[in-house]
DNA sequence: AATATAAGGTGTAATTATTACACTAAGTAG
DNA sequence: CTACTTAGTGTAATAATTACACCTTATATT
C-alpha cells in the first residue's frame, strides 16, 4: 500500500443517490448548488469528507444535513476517480445510495451552506447534473435495479404499512417492466417476509386493499438468498 | 459535492486482490513489504494513486508492476475509509480484484520499491496481513463468490483450453461446496458459452478429457443474465 | 335503492429449471 | 491382459416460473 504521506494535494468527497418513492414515481433528492463550481446547477447531495470521520459517517452526515433523518439504510456502491472530474483539482468521490420513505414536504431546506435547496425529482425527468453526477446516478440506479431482484430492499421505500399493489408498482417502476399480478403476489407471499395486518387502506374511493407489514426477522433469514423476477 | 480544495492532507491508494488458480487451489498474490509502516509484513499489492492517473489506471499499473501483465480483467469492488486504517495519516483505499491465468513462476520479482517480493499464496493459509487488508481480502472474496453464480468470470482463471472437470473444480473451490458432475456439465454446456475442441488433454496418466474453450461472443450475450448454482 | 366504477383478490395448467442419483467407457500403467 | 483412474452419460421426481381471466367488494353517482 502506502509509504510516505501525502504525495500531492488531493481530497475526497461523498455523493449520495437518495431514492424515494412517491405518487407512484421513483425520485431522487437533488440539490441546487450555491457555490462554485457549477453554481446554480443541480447536483447530487454530497460534500467533502471531514478529517476525522469515516466514509460511512460522512455519508450519513450528508443525508442528515439534508433531510434531518438518521439511521437510514445506505450502501456504498462505487468510487469515481477520473482525473478531470472536478474542475478545481483532484477529487475522488465515493458514491452511496440510500432509500427513504417519502412523506415529508417535496422541497427541503437543507442545513448546509453549499445547497440553496433540495428537491425530490422524478428520475424520468432529471435535469442536467453537475460534475459527473449523471454517470454516478446511472450507476446507482443500475445497482438498485440489480439488487432488488435478489434482496427485498424495496421495503425501505414504502410506508410501514402498504398494499401489495403498491409494492408491485414499486417493483415495476424500478425494473421498468410490468409484472403479473397473480404471480407477483404468489411469489411475494411465499417468501414469508410479509405480515398480513387486520387493517385496510383508508380514504380510497374504491374497494380498500389489505395492508401488509414487512417482517424484518424473516427478512434477515432470506438475506443472502437470491430472488429473481420474470414477466 | 465539493467547494474549496483541499481541506486537509489526505491521500488515496489502490489495493488489489489478485486471484489465481493453480494446482487445484485458489490463491492470491501477496507482497512482502519493504517499507514502513508494516515493514516485513505480508500485504495486498497496492500503492498510492498518482496525481495524473485515474483509479482504474492506477490499479492496472500496480498489477503491471507486479506481474508484467496488462489488459487483465479488473473490477473495483469497495472503498475503505476508516479514519485509523493507516497509522501515518488519512488514507482512503479503493479496492480492486483481478483474476489471472497462473502459469508463470510462483514467486515474482516485482519492479516496485515497496515490495521485496510477491508470492502466490493459497487463500486457505493466508498469513496475517498489514493494515485492514484481511478485511479487504474478505470482501473481495465474497464479491467473486457472489459474482461467479451469475457471471462466468471463472474463465479468467483457467488456461485457454481446459477440461470440464477443471472448470467444475474451480467452481467448487470458489463456492466451497461440491457440485454434481452431471448437473454441472449439463448446465455449463447449456449456456452455450463453451466451444468443444478436437483436442484432448495430454500427459495425464489416465483417460484424457476433452478440452474446451471459452466462447467470448456468446458470453457477451449472456452477460447480464443471472445464472445460479445449486448442489 | 340501484347501478356504475375501479381496484382487490384469486387458481390452474403448461413449461422450464433444478435436483438426485450410478454405471459404463476409455485410456494409462504395470 | 488386468487393474486403476478419471471421463462421460440419462432419466425421473420435484420445484419454480410463466401465462392467463373472472368474480368480489367497496365507493360514488344517480
Amino acid at each position: 500500500m502506502e509509504t510516505i504521506l501525502p504525495k500531492f494535494d488531493s481530497v475526497f468527497s461523498i455523493d449520495c443517490v437518495i431514492f424515494g418513492f412517491d405518487e407512484g414515481e421513483l425520485k431522487i433528492l437533488l440539490i441546487e448548488r450555491n457555490v462554485e463550481p457549477f453554481i446554480d446547477w443541480w447536483a447530487l447531495p454530497g460534500y467533502l469528507v471531514e478529517e476525522n470521520e469515516s466514509l460511512d459517517h460522512a455519508a450519513e452526515r450528508i443525508l442528515y444535513e439534508l433531510t434531518g433523518l438518521r439511521d437510514i439504510y445506505m450502501d456504498q456502491f462505487y468510487t469515481f476517480g477520473d482525473v478531470d472530474r472536478h474542475p478545481q483539482g483532484r477529487v475522488v468521490t465515493v458514491a452511496y445510495y440510500a432509500m427513504l420513505r417519502l412523506n415529508g414536504p417535496k422541497e427541503l431546506k437543507p442545513v448546509t451552506s453549499y445547497a440553496r435547496r433540495a428537491v425530490w425529482i422524478p428520475i424520468k425527468d432529471l435535469p442536467k447534473l453537475a460534475f459527473d453526477h449523471a454517470k454516478i446516478f446511472e450507476r446507482g440506479f443500475l445497482k438498485i435495479r440489480n439488487k432488488i431482484t435478489y434482496q427485498p430492499i424495496a421495503f425501505e421505500l414504502l410506508p410501514e404499512k402498504f398494499t401489495l399493489t403498491q409494492l408491485q408498482h414499486l417493483y415495476e417502476v424500478i425494473l421498468n417492466k410490468s409484472l403479473d399480478k397473480r404471480n407477483f403476489r404468489k411469489k411475494m407471499l411465499n417468501y414469508g417476509i410479509l405480515k398480513e395486518l387486520d387493517e385496510k387502506q383508508k380514504g380510497v374511493s374504491y374497494r380498500a386493499a389489505k395492508l401488509y407489514k414487512f417482517d424484518k426477522r424473516k427478512y434477515a433469514r432470506l438475506f443472502q438468498k437470491e430472488l429473481t423476477f420474470g414477466k
